[in-house]
DNA sequence: GACCAGGAAGAGT
DNA sequence: ACTCTTCATGGT
């Protein structure tokens, strides 16, 4: 076990980072430990006060997973622009964005579309287990997420036992457009905001909001601000009360919300965004 | 059984 | 560039 105490204005909240709906491979005990796997490495850590304790990988992992490294003081100051993200950011202070492996998080978008959370992670899971490399931790077989040639080589009906449902041609389709995925990473990484979102645009079933989570989630661009029926329901209810809830949401509302929400939260509007669904009741 | 879920693609206009 | 339809699955 390997200790990690936090500074005492390092605001950091375990519970809240892991359960506010970013990720999808971790989970809690009734003890408090979490497990989850990243990048291949099965990590169990807990949080008491400011001391984490953790096993599987090096506390440079932890730093870099958390994004431990940023000063979100800072950032919570700069979006804190009204009441309702005040009353949000109060409540669930110390939540972070982590830094998540780019592939996973694309295909894990992909698989979230028209679904929610407990149906996105038993897919991802369903994956892991059918493509990906075991992995022993604790006398328990764990899985590494799968590379994209893993997924793609056992064919377009080799998915069909992961019951993506429609998303199946999708993940199969994008699993062949990224052959590699570490080169993928790194051409994507070079990109401003609007060409990263214009190449994520063009894997299958890959589409605004997803492609701004994975922006946001994998590739730290912080002023995406994904918009789901969730947030747009909060928008409408505390920022555009115009907003009509009843139709499909359109691009050119899309980009309306993200435009105002730019401006109103600012350059970290992502965090503001995390923050807003977090809070979401339902 | 209707309705909803961290939407997107394709067809038609 | 817009609107409408369809898409497969699981939970409430």
């Amino acid at each position: 076990m390997s200790v990690l105490t936090l500074h005492p204005d390092q605001l950091f909240n375990l519970d809240e980072t892991l359960s506010c709906g970013q990720v999808f491979r971790w989970d809690r005990t009734m003890d408090g430990w979490w497990y989850g796997i990243v990048g291949g490495h099965v990590i169990k850590i807990r949080q008491d006060k400011n001391r984490l304790t953790f096993t599987g990988v090096p506390a440079s992992f932890i730093r870099r997973y958390f994004s431990l490294d940023m000063n979100i003081a800072e950032i919570l100051a700069s979006i804190d622009s009204d009441p309702f993200i005040h009353a949000c950011i109060r409540r669930h202070r110390g939540l972070r964005l982590v830094r998540q492996p780019p592939w996973e998080c694309t295909v894990s978008y992909i698989c979230s579309t028209n679904s929610n959370i407990p149906t996105i992670r038993r897919r991802i899971a369903s994956l892991a287990e059918r493509y990906g490399r075991p992995v022993a931790f604790e006398g328990k077989r764990w899985y590494a997420f799968p590379e994209p040639s893993s997924i793609s080589c056992g064919g377009h009906d080799g998915l069909t036992e992961c019951r993506l449902g429609y998303r199946q041609s999708y993940v199969f389709g994008t699993s062949c457009l990224v052959p590699d995925e570490k080169i993928w990473e790194k051409t994507v990484r070079k990109l401003s905001y609007d060409c990263a979102h214009k190449e994520l645009m063009g894997l299958h079933g890959v589409g605004s909001k997803a492609a701004d989570c994975i922006l946001l989630f994998a590739f730290q661009k912080y002023d995406a601000f994904p918009v789901d029926v969730w947030i747009r329901r909060i928008m409408q209810e505390h920022y555009l009360p115009d907003l009509t809830l009843d139709a499909p949401l359109t691009p050119r509302e899309y980009a309306m919300i993200r435009r105002f929400a730019r401006e109103h939260f600012g350059e970290y509007c992502g965090w503001a965004q995390e923050y807003l669904y977090a809070g979401r009741v339902g």
